[in-house]
DNA sequence: TCGAATTTGTGCGTATGTATC
DNA sequence: GGATACATACGCACAAATTCG
């Protein structure tokens, strides 16, 4: 069984040929396994893998009990998160792009904090916070999901509760932050590689397995207190993520 | 075959409780998949895919011919991209953290720009540049590749045409731009999660389709024209990469 | 030095689960 | 509810790498 000859690949690459030959367009579902097995003459398993391939490649889209599709591209949008003299904020996710985009919300006012979010905003785990869960829209459909957690201790009794409710709903960490006169001064974002879980997948309309950024972000106050921390899934094949820095007059 | 019941699964959580106790220690070497199998009584294919289930979850790793041993932990070390204040450099990739970190590289001083790179430097496709390899090792161990490029045209007949070697050798871009008189405002860097090809896994010492971040960067001066370009290669096992970001008065 | 035995890694066929139409 | 299609578990055979006599 000499890598020459196997099958599999054999297989995707004359599928890859013939799609780009046009024999499938855009949109177009394949053959069945069953058939295509037939055609080739091997095993409809060896079809799964050969299709497999070109699934991870994001040429070829599998829907369970319908069929295997030639995947429409999507265009990557651009997500800038530090754009120097505009900074990061969760509008600028998605809706300083451009008009089209939107979020759904919803918030829990009294959430008991996971430990590795306790350990983030620098209080007990189990301590109260409020915990929102977004997720953004465009087109209808889902592209980017976040959750954020703020110590209710910091904004319980006052109108900026809801990061998505009152007078300002929607406006941003740091905005709500600075009405009950705590000044946000820095951000710090982690990134890490990661790949979607069966739950994000489904949310995200990308398949389970496929390559996400996991995007941790904590809100300082000027005392280097953690006022916020949000958590970030961000599909790799709907958006490029960049980061803008300055660059001071010399490196130490 | 109902979720409940799936062998290998049931296998790989009993092989996780059997590690944390302490059954084999780090570095050790797991019985042989035939001598396991027989001792769950399941088809020794069974306890590859168990195995295969904590070789992805990075508790064990498995050597052809040899064995399957329960895998060192390894440090993640952080690595910050942007520090307010303290600008990135590719000394900060790695050097500033502690002193326990090196490299090695070798330099091209006439190397055709490949279509993506010249994209980025705003040259023809082809246009010679001066191209640098890096590898950056901890322990005598690399840990992050790096590719860089920047165009001929900028630095030819100048001290500074080579990154690593004459006066400024490994100060980073940002001071050796300077001495021919080019200030560098302003890096803008893209981050996407990919996985390791068999090439780069080799390198870095982990398994082929692991999780890396793909950082590409690009250098621009004063005038907004791009002065330097670089991919780096990270391997999620082993940093932590986060940025920190300044936040204005108020977001718009 | 070399080759046989051992061990992990991979391809593929069969059987079955599960979603869709 | 039946037929169809994709998804996955598992068993077998064999390849590749290592180990050891």
């Amino acid at each position: 069984m000499s890598p020459a000859e196997r099958q599999y690949q054999r297989i995707a690459a004359d599928l890859r040929r013939r799609i780009g030959l046009g024999e499938w367009q855009t949109g177009d579902v394949l053959p069945s396994r069953a058939k295509l097995a037939i055609e080739y003459a091997v095993d409809a398993n060896v079809l799964q893998r050969a299709q497999q391939l070109l699934i991870t490649e994001g040429l070829l889209e599998g829907r369970t009990g319908s069929g295997t599709y030639v995947r429409r591209p999507v265009p990557r949008r651009a997500m800038v998160r530090s754009r120097i003299g505009a900074p990061v904020s969760f509008r600028a996710d998605l809706g300083a792009i451009d008009g089209t985009g939107s979020w759904e919300s919803s918030t829990d006012t009294n959430s008991p904090a996971p430990q590795r979010v306790a350990a983030r905003l620098g209080v007990e785990p189990g301590a109260p916070t409020v915990h929102t869960v977004y997720e953004f829209l465009i087109d209808s459909q889902p592209v980017l999901l976040a959750n954020s957690w703020e110590p209710l201790a910091l904004t319980q009794g006052s109108p900026v509760i809801c990061p998505e409710y009152g007078p300002l709903a929607g406006q941003g960490v740091v905005r709500r932050m600075a009405e009950i006169g705590v000044r946000v001064e820095r951000a710090v974002e982690r990134t890490r590689p990661s790949r979607a879980t069966a739950t994000q997948a489904n949310l995200l309309g990308v398949s389970a397995g496929d390559l996400v950024t996991l995007i941790e972000r904590t809100h300082y106050d000027q005392d280097g207190r953690a006022v916020e921390t949000a958590e970030l899934v961000v599909p790799d094949s709907r958006w490029d993520i960049s980061y803008e820095l300055p660059i001071g007059r010399q490196e130490s």
